[in-house]
DNA sequence: TAGTGTATATTACAACTGTAACATTTAATG
DNA sequence: CATTAAATGTTACAGTTGTAATATACACTA
């Protein structure tokens, strides 16, 4: 996908419903959510509609119902996001923020490696900068 | 800070200017925010006052102008916001973010050692069985 | 003391969000 | 065919955000 949409915090329960199994009709949605949330199933229609305006989800009509699916991977999603934190905190420093997530999150000893690995990548890229391109 | 207040894209500038050095008047923090965005005068003041009354910012009358202060530290708002990522993307994976951050910044060699020392403890913590790398 | 700059305070207004209620269309049923 | 139940569509409404304009208060100057 092209330009990621801003996808809002209540949006964004949607759009995970619909990563993990799609795609799926509204009511499957709301079952899903009504799990999660405490909205009411006029509210995630909502949701669902914005979104659909928003070119975040596409839908195929089948009879009287739509099916439902994302217009961008979960990994778009998450990397927008991602950029959208490194803007805002400018210049400020990465290390509070993960700090939060190893204390927020369960890393697994796997995920862990898999973070350093990106990081011994990105000193190599930062030393030869001058000559990639 | 106890309870760290909601503190929008835009008021994020305001924060910036007064992490990096505070206390500042208004008209301070408007010269120094009118090198880097298009904001108007006005619209820079009344950022200031959201954050005041959010109490994200506190304020000290001198004569007829007001010195603003944070109420929070950058560390905390970083963590706040970095909280707020890690809640939204929910069981999703963080290494997209952490590789969109290193293409973002530049990370130095020593910042580099940190992360992964942070990672390293977030072992330690987690389950210290495997000691790898 | 009356005017004039500056500071701060109040008000504006549209887009986006959270949270729904109400209305309309249509497939299936009696 | 008329009714109903379930889907989708339209409208609502207050709070937040981006982006200001306008109004008011007060210190200093003439």
């Amino acid at each position: 996908m092209a330009k990621i949409p801003k996808i809002s915090e209540a949006e964004w329960e949607v759009m995970k419903v619909l990563w993990k199994n799609s795609p799926m009709t509204a009511n499957e949605i709301v079952d899903e959510l009504k799990g999660k949330t405490r909205w009411k199933r006029e509210t995630i229609r909502t949701l669902i509609n914005r979104l659909v305006q928003k070119k975040a989800l596409g839908f195929q009509k089948k009879g009287r119902q739509y099916h439902y699916f994302p217009l961008l991977t979960e990994a778009e999603g998450i990397k927008a996001e991602a950029e959208s934190f490194v803007r805002r905190i400018g210049g400020g420093s990465i290390e509070p923020m993960l700090a939060a997530f190893v204390e927020e999150k369960q890393l697994s000893a796997e995920k862990i490696a898999r973070l350093k690995s990106i990081l011994n990548k990105a000193k190599a890229a930062g030393e030869n900068k001058k000559t990639n391109e």
